[in-house]
DNA sequence: TATAAATCCGATTTATTTAGTAGTATATAA
DNA sequence: TTATATACTACTAAATAAATCGGATTTATA
């Protein structure tokens, strides 16, 4: 599962809005995309897709904006990354139900082993929320703080 | 960690010289192609990444062919992978040494998340070597005859 | 020594995906 | 009514994927 621009931008995105959803704040893309460094109207593009997909949520006009229609704890890494960058499986035959792949799909040797890959990957980017990676960047942030102090 | 047709090809042929690997049999790139149904040009290029790397070597002209360097059991199905995918990580700053890859890679609060994905996944690929898949093969085939008695 | 079988190698081609950009329409608060 | 913001469609350039083409070279053997 490479993770392109377009899905490291989704991500950033939605981080951005989860640091901003207490009170229900609504932030316009602009700022999202000046603060996380992301082409403007490819945000646009991306917005709408999560917006399409019931992530979040949008006002128009003067004040409006983006937010999250649901708290950053409820929203799982594994949903914006399926949403932007489709499956997770490395290849068709190990979704479930199995796409056809090789000729003999029945007794082919490496789709189990794509299988356990994708099983994997899901249990990781499925394990973790919005909620945890903001508890993560604080650490990370404060962290980077005291290396700063320190110098 | 996407698996393309190249890739897709290439654990197929090895597979296929795998199956042969006894008494140093040497197999024409021809018979490789027709019995995975790889088209024969593409499997050419296929075959001299894996030589250039150096997990199969051939030999020219009549009776000539390609056949693998090392045992299946000293392959792994993740050597395969690498060589022809390239990085197993779904993003570059996962790698290590961590390439850069968002503006402030020391407080990316994603960059650990694909990181453990990146090692999830390597540690099944990096775990099954080519003799497994070959026992692998043998069971699915037989229990695909049993079926067939069956019916 | 000619011939057929096979790998070796570089170039070209076609289609798809990626990463944007452009332009316009529509909604809304002040 | 105007400035601010999203909504939507279309277009483009570059890279990658998936072959395909045309030969050059090597080698066993008849
Ligand atoms: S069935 Fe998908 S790789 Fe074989
Ligand atoms: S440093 Fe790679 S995703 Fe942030």
């Amino acid at each position: 599962m490479r993770i392109s621009y377009k899905g490291d931008y989704a991500l950033k995105a939605v981080l951005h809005l989860a640091n901003r959803y207490e009170d229900g704040e609504v932030v316009p893309i602009n700022e999202i995309a000046a603060a996380n460094d992301i082409p403007r109207k490819f945000l646009e593009q991306i917005m709408l897709i999560l917006k399409g997909a019931g992530l979040v949520d949008s006002r128009r006009g003067i004040g409006g904006g983006f937010f999250l229609k649901r708290p950053p704890a409820e929203i799982r890494l594994g949903e914006v990354v399926r949403l932007i960058e489709g499956d997770i499986e490395p290849i068709a035959c190990a979704k479930t139900p199995p796409e056809p792949c090789c000729a003999e799909i029945g007794s082919c040797a490496f789709r189990e082993i794509w299988a356990e890959v994708a099983a994997a990957t899901a249990a990781i980017v499925d394990g973790v929320t919005f909620a945890d990676i903001m508890r993560r960047q604080r650490e990370l942030k404060s962290a980077h703080q005291g290396y700063h102090y320190e110098i």
